[in-house]
DNA sequence: AGGCGCTTGTGAACGGGTGCACAAATCGCG
DNA sequence: CGCGATTTGTGCACCCGTTCACAAGCGCCT
């Protein structure tokens, strides 16, 4: 059941194409928003494509590095170059939420901020589990930009007892069957997943029990979830290999290989 | 000049969309291969589709899974499942690769390895630079799927002169300012990026004037690069918001916002 | 040798996303 | 108070990617 979405970051010029796209079972849903738009921002809660969701973490990104260097409104111009796309599809994505610009301006940054952070669901601080205390995690346990992007990290899991036990970051690190009692008491709905690729099925099978409905898979491997729960993953590996490919591509341009 | 490619890996269900589109500068190349497919399998070099050529890494890792567990065929439906795919897809996305596949049978898993590998440029394997040893740094530094699946770390770079020195997994961090000398003598063309966002495009610039052509940034910003330089984006802060936008959508759909 | 079942490869229809190009709206200034 | 400069919001056409559905091809069994 289910399928992961594939991790496709960008290559080099033009304008970059991105994320997947459908997913037919986490397709927002029906219709919604549109009539109670106005003066409503809260609980409002628009039908956006998928691909722009993927884009709006980027702009809330670049929205909150221009606040923080005092600007008070951006064009889209502008703020399409902050965050790497252009500006017509900016423009679009903004106005798919209700849009907060005003023409022959731009836009107002600290409304249109409060607005993305909603849609995203940041409004409250997100508690996120993280299990897999090895390499990886300890660098992921110890990520500021997690804390400051909306997240907490509410609870650290391993299954190796000579790990368990150990503080990291100010939390102490708890043995994997744990799990169902500490995700209820934390109300976690988030997982970080950063077990061997052999232990990810089995570790993801917990979660879900527990109650997680939303996986952040690092292992190399593929996972099995029900439809109602959203696996994303991220693979070191594949990102090189296509980086590869792309090299490949380019020596085989130069050299005999095919037409550049 | 540039856009990065958004990381968009996937939802639950259905059919998980995929990459992007066009990126026009990246484009593959205008046509190319067809012709002398057959038999030449060294040296041709097909215009695969951005979409497939994100999915081709993760039909590898399936591959060799399936390898190593002694399978000699695998029919589109079994490598469609092992990858989370859906079969028609991934049978289209072999075709472009002049397929290795017999009807009735299957695909010969062997010989399919050799030809992606080939197509992904993972013939000889790839030396990578390392820049930012911090710590997200030593992790990717000790990370052994980098080695198994076709690259080699083959330079780490910091710019903290207490970092200098210090030997990590047989190799010893360089400073930033060897990395022009460092990088031609070892033939390097991709570099992981894993300093601080601020430093990013600073350092982004000297590897590529050092030659390196193709990066993988795991820092939260968007590099400017030019047109011939490759740029995917690893960033776990998008990743967990996408993920708690569909959280916020699964509770507004429960709770009164709008219909589910 | 022939037929049957299985699996590939692909034509075609569909759907989503992108980007152009422009009309509508707003501001500032004279 | 009106005009021009500016910038948003969007209709539209195009393109890429996905998926269905089936004909063609292959092996096996009788
Ligand atoms: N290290 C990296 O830079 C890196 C990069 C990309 C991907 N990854 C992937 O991330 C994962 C972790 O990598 P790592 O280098 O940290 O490995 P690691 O072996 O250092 O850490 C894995 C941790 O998971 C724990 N673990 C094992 N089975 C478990 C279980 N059933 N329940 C809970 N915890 C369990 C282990 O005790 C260990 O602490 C791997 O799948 C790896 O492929 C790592
Ligand atoms: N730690 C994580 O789990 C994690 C996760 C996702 C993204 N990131 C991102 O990865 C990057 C690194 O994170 P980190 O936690 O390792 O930070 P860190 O501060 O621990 O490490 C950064 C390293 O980069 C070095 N550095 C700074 N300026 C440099 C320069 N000009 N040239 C070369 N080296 C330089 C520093 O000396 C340090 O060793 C950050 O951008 C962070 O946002 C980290």
């Amino acid at each position: 059941m289910s399928q992961q979405r594939n991790g496709s970051t960008s290559g080099s010029n033009g304008s970059g194409p991105n994320g997947r796209a459908a997913v037919v079972g986490v397709s927002l849903n029906g219709d919604a928003g549109v009539e109670l738009k106005a003066g409503v921002s809260e609980s409002f809660f628009p039908d956006l494509p998928e691909a722009t969701v993927a884009r709006l973490p980027e702009y809330l990104r670049a929205l909150h590095h221009l606040a923080d260097t005092g600007h008070d409104t951006v064009s889209s111009e502008g703020l399409a170059n902050a965050a790497g796309v252009n500006s017509a599809k900016l423009r679009k994505d903004l106005s798919h939420l209700g849009s907060y610009g005003t023409r022959g301006v731009g836009y107002d940054i600290s409304p249109l901020i409060g607005q993305i952070e909603y849609i995203l669901g940041l409004t409250s601080r997100r508690a996120v589990a993280l299990v897999g205390v090895g390499n990886l995690g300890h660098a992921l346990a110890g990520y500021a930009g997690f804390t400051s992007r909306g997240f907490r990290i509410a609870a650290l899991f391993d299954a190796d007892p000579s790990r368990v036990g150990e503080r990291i970051n100010g939390l102490v690190v708890k043995h994997i069957n744990e799990i169902a009692v500490i995700v209820k008491a934390e109300s976690i709905s988030i997982a970080v997943l950063a077990t061997p690729a052999s232990a990810a099925q089995s570790v993801a099978d917990q979660l879900i029990n527990a109650g997680v409905t939303s996986i952040l898979n690092f292992a190399p491997c593929v996972l099995s979830v029900p439809d109602r729960v959203d696996v994303r993953k991220v693979d070191l590996a594949i990102e090189l290999q296509i980086l590869s490919f792309h090299e490949h591509r380019k020596s085989a341009r130069i050299n005999g290989g095919l037409r550049g």
